[in-house]
DNA sequence: TCAGAATCTGACCGATCGGTCAGGTTAGGC
DNA sequence: GCCTAACCTGACCGATCGGTCAGATTCTGA
C-alpha cells in the first residue's frame, strides 16, 4: 500500500477545495502531509499534476454518467435513474465538483479541467436541445446547479444532515422540479 | 468625475471574478487599467482594500434585501416580492455574487466577505427555522443556490438570453418550486 | 503666478512562489 | 554483502508576489 502518494492526493484535494488552487502552496501541502516540499515534487511532477491527480477520478465518473443520457432519457424511469446517479456522484465527489464549479473558469488551461468543462457543456447542450421552452431549460439548470451548489457549500454553510436523508429528499425535490418538463418524443435530433 | 479609482474597481471586480482573487496580481490589474502598479496602491491601500471596494456595494444591497424578510414573508405577495428582489439582485451583482460564492470560504478573513457570510447565514437560518421538513429546506437551498449558480456561470457555460426573459422565466420557475412549501403561521420564533 | 494638494511613476524591498538538483537513506533481489 | 532502485531531503534558483518610498508631474484655487 503506497500511502504517501495517496495521502498527498487527499491533502491536496482538501486544500484545493477549501483554500483554492492558486492560494494553496506546495509548501503548505507538504506540511499538512508531514513531508518535505521536495517529496511532494517527487511523487507529483508539478503542482498542476497534483491537481490533475486529485480531480481525474471524478471527471472519469462524470463521463460514465453522461453516457446514461444516450437513448430514451425522457421516460420517467430513465430520468429518475439519471437523477439518482447524478446525486450520488455529487455526494461522493463533492470536493472535486466544488473545485470545478468554483475555480474551473480560472483553471481552463489544465487538461483535466478542460475535459470536465467539455463534459458539462455536453450536458448543457443535451438539455438545451431536449427542451422547448426557456422555463424547462431553467428547471434543468436550477435542479442540477442548485443541487451541486447545495452539496458543495454544505460544509461551510449548511446544517449537518445524515447522508441518506439528504439523498432521499434531494431526489424527491428534483424529480418534482423536473416533472413539468415536456416529454419530447425524440430528443436526439441535431 | 474620478475615473481612475472607479476604473480600477471595475477592472479588479472583473478579474477577481474571472481568474480569482489570489490568482490576480496587482501588476495585472494595473496593466488592464493602463496605469502603473504603484498607482493602484495609491488609489487603494492594499489588494484586500481593492477587493473590499469591489464587493461592498453588493453586500450593502444584500443587507437591504434581507430586511424584507422581517414580517410576514409567507404571504404569497411578500414571497413573490422577495423572489423578485433577489433575482434582480443576482442579475445586477452577479459578478460580486460569483466572487462570494466561489471564493468566499477562502477569503473568510476579509471583513466585507465575513459580513456577507453572516448575511447568507442569516438567510439560511431564517429558512431553516421557517420550514418544517427537510424537503422544504432543500427547496429553498436549490431555488436560491440554483438561481445564483445559473446566473454566475452563464458567462462561461450558458446560452445567451435576453435579461428580461431570463428574469421572467426565473421568477416563474422559482415561484413554482417554492409553492409546495407549507405556510407557517408565525415563522419568527427563536 | 505660484504654492500646495492630488496624482502618478520607477526603483527597490523582503517574502514566497513553483521547481531543480545533488546527495543521503532505506528496502529488497541476487 | 552488495547493488540497484525507490524514496526523501535541504540547499538553492529565478521569477513574481504585495507593498514602500522618494521624487516627478499635473491639477487647482487664491
Amino acid at each position: 500500500m503506497q500511502t504517501t502518494t495517496e495521502d498527498l492526493r487527499l491533502v491536496a484535494l482538501a486544500e484545493f477545495t477549501a483554500a483554492g488552487y492558486s492560494a494553496t502552496s506546495l509548501q503548505r501541502i507538504a506540511e499538512l502531509a508531514d513531508v518535505s516540499k521536495s517529496s511532494v515534487l517527487y511523487h507529483f511532477s508539478s503542482k498542476e499534476d497534483l491537481l490533475q491527480a486529485a480531480v481525474t477520478p471524478a471527471v472519469d465518473r462524470l463521463a460514465e454518467i453522461l453516457e446514461l443520457l444516450a437513448g430514451d432519457f425522457f421516460t420517467p424511469e430513465r430520468r429518475t435513474a439519471f437523477l439518482a446517479e447524478f446525486i450520488d456522484f455529487l455526494l461522493i465527489y463533492r470536493r472535486e465538483v466544488n473545485i470545478f464549479i468554483n475555480q474551473g473558469p480560472s483553471l481552463f488551461d489544465v487538461p483535466v479541467i478542460e475535459r470536465a468543462t467539455i463534459l458539462v457543456r455536453q450536458l448543457a447542450e443535451f438539455f438545451h436541445s431536449s427542451t422547448s421552452t426557456l422555463e424547462d431549460r431553467m428547471r434543468f439548470a436550477i435542479a442540477l446547479g442548485g443541487a451541486a451548489y447545495m452539496l458543495c457549500s454544505q460544509d461551510s454553510l449548511g446544517f449537518p444532515t445524515p447522508v441518506d436523508e439528504t439523498r432521499a429528499a434531494l431526489l424527491s425535490v428534483l424529480t418534482e422540479l423536473l416533472a413539468p418538463v415536456a416529454t419530447l418524443p425524440s430528443p436526439v435530433q441535431e
